[in-house]
DNA sequence: CTCCTTGTTGAATGATCGCTCAAAAAAAAC
DNA sequence: GTTTTTTTTGAGCGATCATTCAACAAGGAG
């Protein structure tokens, strides 16, 4: 929004974005911990006195790879699809398909950042936990509305429903990881639809 | 197997099955690398020159912690299931109703070991994805066998089943390290057998 | 008792961790 | 030109990392 005309002083000498971009890979593919500061340098191409000026410090830059992710299309895979699909149904079933594309995006690390990067400080993994549950709730608030408005049964739960859908997610963000292809996370996405209610 | 008799030397000063249980805790709460030797002394009560003495260096007492969970009931969970339950069908939803309260119980951290205790380090999370792989494997085949049987129909594909079953297995790790309730994840475990191909 | 074997201890190893800082460098402002 | 602002540099900070080792302790074997 804020974007300063004219910047005093010496410029950058790398790509912020470019940069930001290679250290979202590392703690994508090696978790928090399991990034060093030496890693990101190397990877960032900078020195650790340029990552301390533009970043601050490691958690900073953790923060900004996580809100970055958020902004993606990755990040932004089930608020497009709530948006974009006409029922719940669709919603859900393109929230599945389009996981399946991007936890096996060979662009991008293997699953979703915000499981796969796995944090054994407990600040960072409150915060990784917090955005994981989020889910939860938005799942469960499209679903009580497709049930008030007819498209789901009565007896259908939607609590149940949404902790059933995130569980399905984050165990194909699981098996991206580990190796599973695109066809079999399609295959999975499709299976767990049919678990949706009966009319 | 071969329990030597007489134990010569000076004998350990230690419990090792409870300095294991006390490291298997760390690794399963922490990660491998978010577990130092500096804590795992601290919780087994003992210095680490009797820590590498007992049980090797980090990686060996990690693979340990590893074989010990593969013969405790969370990790005999898939083996357990398929040789005690008549019917495909039952073996399966056993298999999801006992990680509902495996990776719930109070007694221990919450999840899946092999899916919690992430690494960064190449070998370990190689011989960790293995492991975990394995279920893929292990399921397929119980499922090939039911369709054989005519428990499921021609149409069911035991390979999709046998991932999508591995995916909700290890969503639910991931919902329990999240703070999900046995009782959600009962009910996860419910909805996926939905799933399961009507004759 | 003396050997022999094994375990414990406490200190210390070099490597790496996240992070900082004074000095030099590159730009705009004057 | 000089001043001011910002960034880069390269060295280095203390802390922690996994690991080792000589000295000592506790048991069985002879």
């Amino acid at each position: 929004m804020d974007t300063p005309e004219v910047r005093r002083g010496r410029p950058l000498t790398f790509d912020r974005a470019a940069a930001l971009a290679a250290a979202t890979r590392l703690f994508w593919e090696n978790g928090y911990e399991g990034t060093s500061i030496n890693d990101l340098t190397q990877a960032m191409g900078i020195r650790p006195g340029s990552l301390y000026a533009a970043f601050g410090d490691k958690r900073s830059l953790f923060n900004e790879v996580i809100e970055a992710y958020g902004r993606s299309p990755a990040g932004e895979l089930i608020w497009a699809a709530m948006h974009r699909e006409p029922t719940a149904f669709d919603a859900f079933r393109r929230i599945l398909l389009d996981a399946a594309a991007m936890y096996t995006d060979p662009e991008t690390p293997a699953g979703n950042l915000l499981c796969s990067a796995a944090a054994a400080d407990t600040d960072v993994a409150t915060y990784m936990r917090d955005l994981r549950n989020a889910s939860v709730g938005t799942f469960e608030k499209r679903l009580t509305t497709a049930r008030q408005e007819g498209e789901l049964p009565a007896t259908a739960d939607p609590r149940k429903l949404a902790a059933f859908f995130t569980a399905v997610m984050h165990g194909m963000s699981q098996r991206a990881r580990d190796g599973a292809t695109a066809a079999e996370l399609t295959d999975t996405a499709e299976l767990a639809m049919d678990s949706w209610p009966a009319r």
